[in-house]
DNA sequence: GCGTCATGCGGAGATTGCCTCCGTTTAATA
DNA sequence: TATTAAACGGAGGCAATCTCCGCATGACGC
């Protein structure tokens, strides 16, 4: 029987020995940082030096750029995912909207790094379906309920609001005045 | 009186010198290939090369990457621009939805693009203007003819199908599917 | 504790792409 | 055809990417 295990339950793997785990969440830490103020063109060896790591041991945990982008990204997905279990016990419609916005917030910061990475990795192809998981339920009771239109499937929806969400607006008030719309019109017709 | 001028009306200024402005097209023609084929990060001197110019003369036409995908960019609205003269003798709702169609073709292609440049500069901020008031007349038309929602502006729906036509789906189905729902949303609730 | 060894560290240096500069070439005009 | 303003293009300096390998250190059995 193993002892207390790492913090995280966590999509990505991270490194068995002590040192190369701090590391690689040091990494990740300057990473997700560095590409927010910069993009995600933003020099490696920043990223390293912001970890205080050498840049061999960031090409060694993330081999391509796209590698550690997606790691940053991977890495966000978990917040979200347990979230979905946060609004379990509210009414079907309301459980949906809610989640649906804790997602556009994600999507939102996070639309700069999917377009930076190959949507067809492994990785992430197992990440996404973490994600379908989560979604699936709240979107099935909703139906179900007959809250929210029933002729196309969660994936479409997470798709389209992710899409939406993932534009600049000039400002907040049309973002939510959008996304509004978006998610308004996710609701069955009466 | 200026003789026959260029082919284009063009919301880019090309040079003037007649090898100026093959160059110029050649250089434009070559980026967008390499750009759809490699994404905006693609070596600027492969670009030069496939041109037939030297890289200096890539420098010279656009100083910097992002003027270039910029270029690029406003290169290809143009087109859409046009496009909305061809629909304007449908009915409100069809000629309105026929050039949303068209524009979804062209925000998926240009995405990448989009993504990659600073949406503020003066450039983009015209053409983004050009195409709103090609856009515009095709909305007001749909929505005094009760055909489309009214809560929204004509900006508010651009931008929420260019979100959405900027996800990369799994397959043309769903692509369609979800921009239906996306599209249908729109219509004014009878 | 202590030895051993597999695993991880990190930076020097080769490679590749970015961008500038300036001597040469060429289109336009009279 | 001569003149000249404009454009050409690539050599070269600089900066970032990525590999490689000798050194350091955490894990584990004793």
């Amino acid at each position: 029987m193993s002892a207390v295990v790492d913090t995280k339950p966590s999509l990505i793997r991270r490194p068995g020995r002590a040192d190369a785990r701090r590391n690689f969440d040091a990494l990740l830490t300057a990473a997700r940082a560095t590409f927010t103020e910069q993009g995600t063109s933003a020099a490696l060896e920043e990223i390293a030096r912001r970890a205080g790591v050498g840049i061999g041991t960031l090409y060694r945990n993330f081999p391509t750029r796209e590698a550690l982008i997606e790691a940053v990204y991977i890495d966000g997905i978990d917040e979200l995912v347990r979230a979905a279990d946060a609004v379990a016990d509210l009414p079907p419609w309301q459980a949906f909207e809610t989640w649906m916005w804790h997602y556009v917030d994600y999507a939102a910061t996070k639309s700069v790094l999917i377009a930076a990475i190959n949507s067809e990795s492994p990785a992430l192809q197992s990440c996404r379906r973490a994600f379908y998981d989560a979604a699936q339920p709240l979107f099935d009771r909703a139906v179900a309920a007959g809250v929210v239109r029933g002729d196309a499937s969660c994936q479409d929806i997470m798709r389209l609001v992710s899409g939406v969400a993932g534009v600049s607006f000039s400002d907040a008030a049309q973002r939510q005045r959008v996304l509004t719309i978006a998610i308004d019109g996710l609701r069955a017709r009466n």
